[in-house]
DNA sequence: TCTTTTTACTTGACACATCAAATATTAATT
DNA sequence: AATTAATATTTGATGTGTCAAGTAAAAAGA
């Protein structure tokens, strides 16, 4: 069997979907993290740490760690360091829990809000901006598309 | 006007279906590409790494640093140091190029092919398993819709 | 109650990404 | 030809992610 330039074998129509699926998930959210970071870091945070804020604002209330690191889907080691970066800005402060002493508890601070405040527009304005070309029927079919591909995850 | 949880305003259903569209493509990419890594560093390289000998092999020719960068979505700098990692390990080689000899002209070496070869069925098997729920007309729209969201980016 | 196991973090080592600044070399200009 | 501008890479500093180990405290079990 010949092969394709250096390839070692033809993949299957199924295959070739499959790969191009996951190439595609990948490749956009390199480009969309790009963008966003572009938006965010001038603003003297990274995305990441814009995430962390974002959740601790939606939460409403302080979180422990572990919890962070799992809505961030992240290990708990590099949260570790984000929180560490975030609260020498003063952004957010950490409480040794009361209850469970292993917690450390993790709140925004008020500059933090003002600093999500001030992000609010010009994130939401991205958002738009990356899927603008798809109308909402395809952006709900896109938003399910993902969902199911998460859901049927192996180990997951 | 009374605010949600400490989120500063309501979101249209438009922004809705927007910041989901990329919150979605963002979670999806890190669970995935956790996934390729677990099955690929156990061979001793790291996903960036088996991009890169990937793309060397498809392109059946030496290439330049900069060209494995464009096809990586990726700066300069982080492509030299991930060159530096696989030319350590002896799985490409660099050789400065004689036509304009700022450029360094990278090749796989066979070993790189060799692992490369032992490495082809997992990762195409993984590749479906991350999209076993999803038919082919199915993938195809997902295909599609991150092809229109990255063909619409501003600024690329 | 005392030991063992299981959490919740934290720290150390390493891979990797980006920006900014240096190098080397080629292309453009004057 | 000499000077200036642009290009291809490399290096240094910083942020972040992972794994492996270490620490501290709560939960389980004998």
């Amino acid at each position: 069997m010949k092969t394709v330039k250096g390839s070692s074998r033809r993949l299957t129509a199924r295959e070739k979907t499959a790969q191009q699926s996951v190439v595609g998930i990948l490749q956009t959210a390199d480009e969309l993290s790009r963008r966003f970071a572009a938006v965010i870091e001038p603003h003297g945070i990274t995305l990441q740490q814009f995430n962390v804020l974002r959740i601790l604002r939606g939460a409403g209330e302080p979180l422990p760690t572990m919890e962070i690191g799992a809505r961030m889907i992240q290990k708990a080691p590099g949260i570790t360091r984000l929180l560490d970066r975030l609260e020498k800005k003063g952004l957010i402060e950490r409480v040794r829990g009361t209850d469970d002493r292993r917690q450390v508890f993790c709140a925004i601070r008020s500059a933090g809000l003002a600093l999500l405040r001030q992000l609010d527009a010009p994130v939401a304005a991205l958002d738009e901006r990356c899927v603008a070309p798809l109308g909402m029927g395809q952006r709900e079919r896109l938003i399910q598309l993902l969902a199911s591909v998460r859901k049927g995850l192996p180990g997951g």
